[in-house]
DNA sequence: TATTGTTATACTCTATAACTATA
DNA sequence: TATAGTTATAGAGTATAACAATA
């Protein structure tokens, strides 16, 4: 306890979760590259396969980009008949937006690659790190607002 | 196992880890703000304290920066004087840097307030948990490379 | 000639503002 | 008039390239 002021007990937590995010994001590139998928338009797969979502707004909101944002992530989506984009018969300035077969069958490809990927990485740690990392990150990672002061 | 196709078990690293990172940093923003400090001033600070580094480019590297980004960083913190910033006697290219005792002040105090927030927020977390969730973050975090190929 | 640090430039990503079409 | 989506523009952040000083 006396030397408590020469170095800290552990990194601060910004410090070491950060760069391990860019670090998975750099190691999912190379397989989101072989399917021809950028970060964006992966995560508007993994989110459309969840609940049907109705504006283009509430997707973009719901993966943390802005609605601007992931315009051409969609045409690039619709071209390649991964997504279906239709206006809403009811309201016909919104896109009903939807995985097609196609899409649905990539994002699980894809899913499955990238998560086979980080089963292998995980081992390098012990069980129980494991599991408790695992239930911690998605507890944290829903918490609503995470504030320090 | 057989809705396997349906819904994954768990959503992927980068999905939980990302935002997570975001949100911390967010989070430590005003605490950084309230010391006049930005979030690469603050890495500065905290390398610094560590072991004596040589060469700007090599600090820049070990905090994951450009080179070019921390010279405005660098300026800043030696005009307030919490870093000295002097050519080295031997080689008179490059610049020797060190934290000075405000340096090494500030660096404690706003550390402190980090961590004790951070602290609390561990506390949503079982005891089982939270240490795995240390442990294995610790070891991720330090990995060399990371790749899921 | 090679290297450190600096400045100037260009590029990428993202957000803001202006526009079209529907309601 | 208000809203969904789109396009055009501007801004922040970052990296690349050119430059000055020193070896």
């Amino acid at each position: 306890m006396a030397e408590k002021a020469a170095g800290t007990a552990r990194p601060d937590l910004a410090a070491m979760v950060v760069p391990l995010g860019r670090a998975l994001m750099a190691a999912e590139q190379p397989i989101l590259d072989a399917h021809g998928l950028t970060m964006w338009a992966y995560a508007v797969l993994l989110r459309l396969d969840e609940t049907p979502i109705r504006t283009q707004a509430a997707l973009a909101e719901a993966i943390g980009a802005d609605k601007t944002r992931i315009i051409a992530v969609l045409d690039d989506l619709a071209a390649r008949r991964l997504i279906s984009r239709e206006p809403d018969p009811m309201d016909r300035r919104v896109r009903l937006l939807a995985l097609t077969a196609e899409g649905r069958l990539l994002r699980d490809t894809v899913q499955a690659a990238i998560q086979d990927g980080e089963e292998r990485l995980l081992t390098v740690l012990p069980a129980a790190d494991r599991s408790g990392f695992l239930r911690a990150l998605r507890a944290l990672s829903t918490l609503p607002d995470l504030t320090l002061g």
